[in-house]
DNA sequence: CACTCTACCTGTGCGC
DNA sequence: TGCGCACAGGTAGAGT
C-alpha cells in the first residue's frame, strides 16, 4: 500500500538507480488497459509521448510526477498515483506484459517504464498543468513546519484519524502511517483535534515526520506477511492483539470512518 | 463544515 | 476440495 514513503522510494529508485529513467527517450507506448488514463483533464493523447525525455521526477503526497520534454515542443507531464496496489519499475524490453499489466512505456537501450496494479485503482493523466490534478492538495507531510502545521490545525474540530488521511490538511499519509503517527504520538485516534492542547500539537507535527523520515530511510513499511516495501517496522498497524513493542499492552483495532485504526489503549489514552 | 456512505477493483483468507 | 463472502484501502462524489 503505497504511501509517502513507498512513493518517496519509486522517485529514488527511478531517478538515482541504475539504470535511471532520467534521460531516456520514450520509443513508444503500450496502453494495455486504457482505463488506467484518467479522463479529467481530457484530451492528451498518450502516443503524442513518443520521442519525449524525462527530464526530472518529482513527488507532492502521493502523487509522482514526470517532466517529459522534448527539442522545441511544450513540457508535459506525465502524473501517476499507485494507489492501492501500483507498482512502477523499469524492466527490460523484451520484459512480457503480464497479467496485471496496464501500461508500459518502451525507452532507448532496451528498457521499460512499466505501470503493473491488480486491482485497477491506480491512475495516470497527462498534462501540460500538474498543479491542476493536485489543486485543492495540502503541503507535503515529510516537508510541512511546525508553524504551517499548528496553524491547519486551529482550522477546524475533528478526529485525529480522519483529518491526517485528509490529503487537503497534509498531504501523503495513509492507514499505515496514520496509525504509527498517532501512535508515537501519544494520541488516541479518536481524540478532537480542536482539543489538543499545544504541546499535543507539537508532539502530533514531530511524530508525523519522525515516522514519515524513518520509513524513507527504511525504504517503506515491512506489514508481517502483508506487504514488504522496505525495513520499517510498524508498532500497531496490523497488530491487532499483538504486545505494544513500547509497553506491551495488546494492541486494538477499531472502525473509524470505515477505515481499521490500530493504537495502544495505554499509550493512547483517549481525553 | 464535519461526517457518512457508496463506488471503484481484485487477491486473500476465512468459515462452512 | 470448493464455494461464498467479508475484507483490505485512496479518492471522488453524493448525501445527511
Amino acid at each position: 500500500m503505497p504511501e509517502l514513503p513507498e512513493v518517496e522510494s519509486v522517485v529514488r529508485s527511478l531517478r538515482d538507480g541504475k539504470p535511471s529513467l532520467i534521460g531516456l527517450r520514450i520509443r513508444s507506448l503500450d496502453l494495455v488497459w486504457p482505463g488506467v488514463v484518467s479522463q479529467s483533464p481530457p484530451g492528451f493523447d498518450l502516443a503524442r509521448l513518443a520521442g519525449y525525455c524525462c527530464s526530472s521526477i518529482a513527488r507532492l503526497g502521493k502523487y509522482l510526477f514526470f517532466s517529459l520534454d522534448c527539442a522545441g515542443e511544450e513540457t508535459y507531464v506525465l502524473v501517476v498515483h499507485l494507489r492501492m496496489t501500483g507498482r512502477l519499475f523499469l524492466v527490460p524490453d523484451s520484459a512480457a506484459i503480464e497479467r496485471h499489466t496496464r501500461m508500459a512505456l518502451f525507452l532507448e537501450h532496451g528498457l521499460a517504464l512499466r505501470f503493473d496494479d491488480p486491482r485497477k485503482f491506480g491512475r495516470i493523466w497527462l498534462t501540460v498543468d500538474p498543479a491542476s490534478i493536485t489543486d485543492g492538495m495540502g503541503p507535503d507531510a515529510l516537508n510541512v513546519a511546525e508553524d504551517e502545521f499548528i496553524a491547519r490545525l486551529e482550522g477546524g474540530r475533528r478526529q485525529l484519524k480522519p483529518l491526517l488521511l485528509d490529503q487537503s490538511f497534509v498531504a501523503g499519509i495513509g492507514n499505515i502511517y496514520a496509525d504509527e503517527s498517532l501512535n508515537r504520538a501519544g494520541l488516541h485516534p479518536l481524540m478532537n483535534s480542536g482539543d489538543l492542547l499545544p504541546d499535543e500539537r507539537q508532539r502530533l507535527h514531530a511524530a508525523i515526520r519522525s515516522v514519515l523520515n524513518e520509513a524513507v530511510a527504511a525504504g517503506g513499511a515491512n506489514i508481517d506477511g502483508v506487504f514488504k516495501a522496505g525495513n520499517f517496522v510498524v508498532n500497531v498497524y496490523g497488530r491487532e492483539g499483538a504486545p505494544c513493542r513500547v509497553c506491551g499492552t495488546p494492541i486494538s483495532k477499531i472502525r473509524v470512518g470505515q477505515r481499521g485504526t490500530h493504537f495502544c489503549g495505554h499509550c493512547q489514552p483517549l481525553r
